[in-house]
DNA sequence: TCAATATATGAATATATGAGAAAATACTCA
DNA sequence: TGAGTATTTTCTCATATATTCATATATTGA
């Protein structure tokens, strides 16, 4: 099995690493496909969004799909979901020792 | 089971995304305890260490036990390996589809 | 071709991050 | 306590990123 380069996996996490890239990819699994919708739905500007779809599309987490004036995007690997559920679950445990170092003083 | 916000999870996420910081916790799983072994080894300016440590601690990610002077520095969830082979191999997918997407032109 | 809709981009600004150098701090042991 | 080592902090520069506004481009259907 080849090893992936540290540069490209940090590329990938760091595609992940900005709380509205997250916030769109669960727009995008609750049912949303185009940016016409997720815009209005996470309350940020369209020029904005498409920065970060192309952010998105570029390190190969959306793929784009254009139907008309409309480009409907796609999880291109719905695991991009298994790892965003690890890093809640993770946070979750951290949460969880901190508070137990707290009552241990 | 509580949500964990996309604030929380891409500040864990964000932790990762940077070369230097995987491959700080690739020397730790291959056995380095504390920075003094990592620097030299990552070919790494100390204070530049510091701060990839720094973060790494302040998200959770490493726990520093002090050991005289040395500080060494171990893994606060192991799953934390499984989220980084997951994002290579999301990488390795996504790398294999660029290639068929090339053939299929 | 023109209007309507969706998306992309250039420019400007604010903020964040990464890095090195030097100084400060913490610890151990003689 | 003083020397020596490990680590952190501070300062500063350069670069990268995020955001908005205004404008440009692309697509469809009348």
């Amino acid at each position: 099995m080849p090893v992936i380069s540290t540069k490209l996996r940090a590329r990938l996490l760091d595609a992940l690493a900005h709380p509205n890239r997250v916030r769109i990819l669960e727009a995008i699994k609750s049912g949303y496909t185009c940016s016409c919708e997720i815009a209005p739905d996470l309350n940020m500007e369209q020029s904005n969004l498409s920065r970060h779809m192309k952010i998105l599309v570029e390190r190969g987490i959306l793929i784009p799909e254009r139907e008309g004036v409309r480009i409907n995007y796609r999880i291109a690997d719905e695991d991009i979901f298994k790892l965003l559920d690890m890093a809640g679950e993770l946070v979750r445990r951290n949460a969880e020792r901190s508070i137990l170092e707290e009552e241990a003083g």
